[in-house]
DNA sequence: TTGCTTACTGAGTACCTACTAGGTATTAAC
DNA sequence: GTTAATACCTAGTAGGTACTCAGTAAGCAA
């Protein structure tokens, strides 16, 4: 019979899932706040009310970690995405009749982020510590320029003379408009300057 | 008379402005790769051949480094941009009869920009680094970014109808084709894809 | 009730962090 | 040649870093 056990009990202990999606989450936040060289275990087992072991039992490692937040994103992403378009998921980016063009996707993109400025930011400071060919996520964000200006590409592809250089520009206009939104959210509306720039940058000459 | 002086000689003993140079070149360079967050004064001392006592003599504190490279970066593109306008420098912003013109402006910088991708890097990675309130170059980037778009603005200010706008876009664009160009500087020029970009968003309708 | 799986812990490792205190050696001014 | 300024050093502080190891207890199935 022991009175006082060095093991607490006050703490709730979740199912895997569970507890994973909460360190996924708080993550998140955290790279959002202090990029991924800034990031602390402590501080992200400490917001899960768990001890570094702990959480790193869920994860194995930081870089591991990095990996399962952009995929765990990047899936609820491709899932708002598709939502906001009435369309299934499998069929965002597939191949035959096209139902959606570059400016409605771009207006859902648009939308849908300025929902969650936590993860722009996220993403904002991500893309720009990976430029760094050292960085954890340095291959992931190489693929992933490569495949949005593919899929922008394909969008406006017969449309438009230039559909691979367009789809640069637009890439390049929301990535930077985004963020000036996130430094200034209350001067800048993110919907409302980028109508304003698709206006002009999807204007046909003559 | 001592043999063996635990000093060492084979170190360059360098006047300070000499040395606090060479400190902000590294220190750019080094922020460029991992973020300020990810900056190490020891990398930064190594980097400069000296101890870190000896180069915080020069710097005082990590922090005011921060500064120190953002002011010196500052001046540098000051001159050399108002050099590429053909302009002294304090007649760069200034009022008056106007001289150039925003699509100048921007051809300049961002020719001056193509040939130091290090430096457009470090500005990249700590644009998005300081959305973060706590950053210490986070005022310093809110006040540059205002200042940005009251000049853009001011340049084409009674040219087009909407020069604030227009403004933003450009930045926008500007910032976002550079980060394409960092990270895939075989695929994209930079000065071309600005040009292309340029022709897009400067049109006329109509 | 037993036994297995597993979520989680405390303690520890080896190392890096910015920064300070106090001293030495070099340089420049006189 | 002497003195004053200063560039730079060694040594140390107090704390943070990711991560490992071995063990404990909670939950579940039989």
């Amino acid at each position: 019979m022991q009175t006082s056990s060095p093991f607490r009990r006050d703490r709730a202990r979740l199912p895997a899932a569970e507890r994973r999606r909460q360190i996924l989450e708080m993550t998140t936040r955290l790279i959002a706040e202090r990029g991924f060289w800034g990031l602390s275990m402590q501080d992200v087992a400490d917001g899960c009310g768990l001890t570094v072991p702990g959480m790193l039992h869920h994860v194995g490692s930081k870089d591991s970690l990095l990996v399962a937040v952009l995929e765990y994103r990047d899936e609820e992403d491709a899932r708002s995405l598709a939502e906001k378009l009435g369309l299934p998921v499998h069929q965002l980016w597939a191949e035959g009749p096209r139902r959606v063009t570059l400016p409605e996707v771009c207006s859902a993109l648009v939308r849908r982020n300025a929902e969650q400025p936590e993860i722009v930011r996220l993403f904002a400071v991500l893309e720009a510590e990976s430029l760094a060919p050292g960085h954890p996520a340095h291959a992931y964000f190489k693929a992933r320029q490569r495949r949005t200006l593919d899929q922008f590409t394909a969008l406006s592809d017969g449309d438009v003379a230039d559909p691979r250089e367009l789809a640069v520009q637009v890439a390049a206009l929301m990535d930077g408009l985004q963020i000036q939104w996130l430094r200034e959210p209350e001067t800048i509306d993110l919907v409302t300057a980028w109508e304003a720039a698709a206006a002009r940058l999807f204007r046909v000459p003559g």
